[in-house]
RNA sequence: GCCCAUGUAGCUCAGUCGGUAGAGCACUUCCUUGGUAAGGAAGUGGUCGCCGGUUCGACUCCGGCCGUGGGCUCCA
């Protein structure tokens, strides 16, 4: 007899009993045994806790997920004899396989592989874990020409491979797994897409295809749905539809046209941003486009970001399309002795600049070739650093706010401790600098990841980022130290001993750039602006055209308070103008007929809300006013 | 940059087994003056992404390029 923990309670077994048989949950999907996950088919021959592990737990999804992939693969082992399987793991959304195939797999094959995963499913083949002693395993996988597999066995240590079977189909796998494929009751397969074999692009491409499972056909109903949810707040959609921006074949890619609505909306962001920067301390300042690519042999950029830098001859001289504003700051800085009493000294720019992003990235206005950061440096004396960068974070957090998130993943990214050679900057200043980056994180009470490894390699820094409203993490914010540019540039300040120092760089974005940005607010917002972001924030409109000097009148006094309005005399019905200022998401339609006519009122309609009654024209003002207040 | 897919009117999409194109919406005009998510009619609008090749003839087949999308990679 053993005795095992179950749901808090001991129960004594046979020695031999199968966790399956101890949890007895039909949810299950594989158990975890004094910690470990393990197989629900895994024996228990000592006493020990085991608890369930279902598909509701993210560890439970990716055991699940990760079934799916070997499912697929089964399928197209099948189907494609000739394939090479490789690696398929789970994902945050299911799962992926990547195989190598004479030719890559279309859209059309997808359909195939998955009736064929369906029919595996319904079979209810069991997933069997088996260990096959090192030499069996490369013999087994070496016959089936499986060299892939062959490869990844050369670079474990272990002298047994554990393998999965499942009919026809073995896999190399550490598991678990589910106990049989009828656990999968509903599969989708999502795209088809180049991946090079262990990421590396000299490696051969092979031909992923990715795809997702659930145990019931409802869940896989809810992803798709949330799926259809995304492409409905797509800013590369809304964009164009909302007369934001526009993108031209004719003049190059990633290059973005901003309307007067998009400009409007980038203009009320840059005058809040504006707003909020002069109140906490920093100088505005601008520098130019181009420079001499000197500049950027000094800075370092030229060095290591040359190939994403557009260059220009002038006069037999090089000159470059600025990439970065930092090195215009660091001139500014450098042109008179700053005293520590000028510390710390807070430089920005909405900085315009140009990279020539590899074709593959571009996205919308999310990522591009030219865009506009809000950008700017700190210097400062080392007693400084710490609320310097507590400020960072707390102007962040408040401006990211205003604009409708709530909820921020942060990381802290810093040396990778088995490589501390590949980093500049002395131990002292990554010390002082991880010290405060924590000592502020810990005094704005934010949780965070600590990221080892994850720094550049001029400094330590911090990267918040957000969710929106569809629960997708977006990068904006970062707060990085620069332990390279102070050097190279020789920046030092005048101490209070009368001697020289070298200053604190921080480098920091809260936007992090405005093209990206709006991108993301469309996306959060599904295009529908709160009010004091709407580029048309209200459109009067007539019923009949008796009413259309009443209008202009309401139109009048809504500009004189300063109200984004539009207005709207067309003969079209009442309905047809009410449905078109719905689908353009503006904020506040005021309907201005004959009764409203008479008696100086609107009736006043709210995106999304529909008809919320008549007001006077003032009370009509104070409404939208208030919402049109920046938020917090 | 690489793999795959894709490009027909402002938008959404039909279509042509190779014989130079069509719908709905939008837009313009006219009728309509109607009360909260699309009233009616007529009309304008396309070098079928661009360049080259094959062909008597190319939107259609082939090649190259550009753009876009899904990924990979990159993100000093």
């Amino acid at each position: 007899m053993i005795e095992i923990l179950v749901d808090e309670q001991k129960h004594g077994f046979e020695a031999g009993v199968t966790a399956a048989e101890v949890l007895a949950d039909k949810d299950a999907i594989a158990a975890r045994v004094d910690g470990r996950l393990v197989d629900l088919s895994v024996r228990l021959e000592e006493s020990c806790t085991v608890e369930p592990v279902r598909f509701g737990s993210e560890e439970g999804r990716k055991i699940f997920w990760h079934s799916g992939a070997h499912l697929m693969a089964q399928a197209v082992k099948q189907l494609f004899p000739e394939a090479k399987p490789t690696i398929g793991p789970a994902i945050p959304d299911g799962f992926y396989y990547d195989f190598d195939v004479p030719k890559p797999f279309t859209d059309e094959d997808l359909g195939r592989i998955e009736e064929r995963m369906k029919k595996l499913a319904k079979k209810q083949i069991p997933i069997i874990h088996k260990w096959f002693p090192r030499e069996q395993a490369i013999k087994f996988f070496s016959e089936r020409g499986e060299t892939y597999k062959l490869e990844i066995i050369k670079d474990l240590p272990d002298k047994r491979i554990s393998v999965y079977e499942q009919g026809d189909f073995v896999d190399l796998c550490r598991g678990p797994h589910v106990p049989n494929t009828g656990r999968i009751k509903a599969i989708k397969l999502l795209s088809v897409a180049g991946a090079y074999w262990r990421g590396d692009e000299n490696n051969r491409m092979l031909s992923r295809i990715y795809g997702i499972v659930f145990p019931t056909e409802g869940q896989l109903k809810e992803h798709l749905a949330r799926l259809e949810q995304a492409k409905l707040h797509d800013h590369r959609k809304l964009g164009p539809a909302l007369d934001i921006f526009s993108f031209h074949e004719e003049a190059g890619a990633g290059l973005v046209f901003w309307h007067p609505k998009g400009a409007t909306i980038r203009r009320l962001i840059q005058n809040y941003w504006n707003r909020e920067h002069l109140a906490a301390g920093y100088q505005l300042v601008v520098t130019p486009h181009i420079g001499r690519g000197r500049l950027w042999q000094q800075s370092g950029h030229y060095d290591h970001y040359r190939e994403d830098m557009y260059t220009f001859m002038v006069d037999n001289e090089e000159y470059v399309l600025k990439p970065m504003n930092c090195p215009g700051h660091m001139l500014i800085y450098r042109t008179k002795v700053r005293s520590y009493r000028d510390l710390p000294l807070r430089m920005a720019e909405w900085g315009t600049v140009y990279r020539n992003e590899r074709s593959g990235v571009l996205h919308g206005t999310i990522r591009v070739r030219g865009f506009t950061q809000d950008d700017a440096h700190i210097f400062c004396t080392p007693g400084q650093v710490e609320d310097e960068i507590f400020g960072v974070i707390k102007l962040s957090l408040k401006m990211l706010r205003a604009f409708g998130f709530t909820d921020f993943n942060v990381d802290l990214s810093v040396r990778d401790p088995k490589h501390l050679d590949k980093y500049l900057g002395t131990d002292e200043q990554w010390d002082l600098a991880e010290k405060s980056l924590i000592s502020a994180l810990e005094r704005s009470g934010l949780k965070y990841h600590r990221a080892e490894g994850e720094a550049v390699f001029y400094g330590p820094k911090i990267d918040i980022k957000l969710l929106d409203s569809l629960g997708r993490e977006w990068q904006c914010s970062t707060c990085q130290f620069d332990f390279n540019l102070g050097d190279r540039f020789k920046l030092y300040y005048m101490g209070e001993d009368g001697k020289h120092h070298s200053v604190y760089l921080v480098h920091r974005t809260v936007l992090g750039s405005i093209e990206r940005f709006v991108g993301i607010l469309v996306e959060h917002y599904g295009g529908a602006f709160p009010t004091w972001l709407a580029p048309v924030q209200a459109r009067v409109m007539t019923v009949t055209d008796k009413e259309i000097g009443y209008a202009r009148n309401v139109v009048r006094q809504l500009v004189a308070a300063g109200v984004r309005v539009e207005i709207d005399t067309r003969s079209d019905k009442i309905a047809y103008k009410v449905a078109e200022a719905e689908r353009l998401k503006i904020p506040y339609m005021l309907v201005t007929g004959a009764r409203e006519a008479q008696k100086q009122v609107v009736s006043l309609r709210r995106h999304g809300k529909g008809n919320l009654g008549t007001f006077s024209i003032e009370a009509t003002l104070a409404q939208i006013g208030e919402q049109a207040n920046v938020p917090g």
